[in-house]
DNA sequence: CACGGATCCTGATGGC
DNA sequence: TGCCATCAGGATCCGT
């Protein structure tokens, strides 16, 4: 579910709801993808501070330490007003003194990670190989350029792997390609500077779009508050494989590239 | 070391 | 209706 757009949406619709909140109890349901590091007793008591994004990771600011929340292939984040009983996929919940943050996470391919330090190993386990925020000033086209030049895989996975630029996921990556007119199989390295700086505008646009919009709504993404985006309304060709390119006509092609689909348009989009 | 494939898990969907 | 295969927004680990 989840990709930059749809992290950030979230943390704008609990990060003040929360922000000088007290934990007053933790609830833990089945596993997810890492234990969460520290004893309950560490996060009772602590105030929440605020809440920052990194790539796809939510940081929960504490007064000691901080918490990594990473929502994985199906998880979301709610903010309850309200104190209720937990859902059935509800695995990891805050209670505070101003209301009750759960994940929510049907696959547990999600974490919540606790670190005394953002620069801790723990953190720096998670964090340290990221790439560049891609709606920051840091997302800089000479570096892109030297960094795509260095990669010899597909453009599209590069994008995926998160280590040169983050919040890329599989919907926006196939939409960044489209839009910058680029063959998702065409290898990293081998893209003139016109082609990256063109791809450099595209993913820039394509995820502010987005999060302008609320985040994508492909299945069931909603924010904390409940509320759902619009993004799939105008996606160019992820899901549509079969069906006419918006910009030529001709048939979007789906293929697989390392066990995940990748939508294109054969003719708008240039090896 | 960079790449590609297998893998964690549950639920929805479609064919028979 | 049931059963089975396939697919799903992520990212790590492992073999080559």
């Amino acid at each position: 579910m989840p990709e930059l757009p749809e992290v950030e949406v979230t943390r704008r619709s609990f990060a003040e709801r929360i922000a000088g909140a007290r934990i007053e109890a933790v609830e833990m349901g089945k596993p997810l993808r890492w234990p969460l590091g520290c004893e309950l007793v560490t996060l009772v008591g602590q105030r929440v501070l605020g809440v920052r994004r990194r790539g796809k990771y939510l940081l929960l600011d504490l007064e000691r330490g901080l918490l990594l929340v990473h929502l994985g292939m199906s998880g979301s984040v709610t903010f309850y007003a309200e104190p209720g009983p937990a859902g059935k996929h509800d695995h990891f919940s805050l209670y505070t003194t101003q209301g009750v943050l759960r994940l929510n996470d049907p696959r547990r391919f999600g974490a919540v990670v606790f670190a005394p330090d953002e620069r801790s190993p723990q953190a720096q386990k998670l964090l340290g190989r990221l790439g560049v925020e891609p709606l920051g000033d840091a997302f800089v086209l000479d570096d892109f350029c030297q960094a795509l030049k260095q990669r010899s895989a597909p453009i599209k996975q590069v994008l995926l792997a998160g280590e040169t630029v983050v919040g890329v996921g599989n919907i926006y990556a196939s939409e960044a390609l489209f839009l910058a007119g680029i063959r998702p199989t065409t290898r990293a390295s081998k893209l003139s500077r016109p082609r990256v700086a063109r791809l450099h505008a595209a993913v820039r646009q394509v995820l502010l779009r987005a999060v302008e919009k609320g985040g994508s709504t492909l299945r069931d993404f909603s924010n904390a508050q409940g509320e759902s985006g619009h993004f799939q309304l105008e996606a160019a060709v992820y899901g549509r494989a079969g069906q006419p390119c918006r910009l030529c006509g001709s048939p979007v092609r789906t293929i697989r590239q390392g066990q995940r689909s990748t939508f294109f348009c054969p003719v708008c989009q240039k090896p």
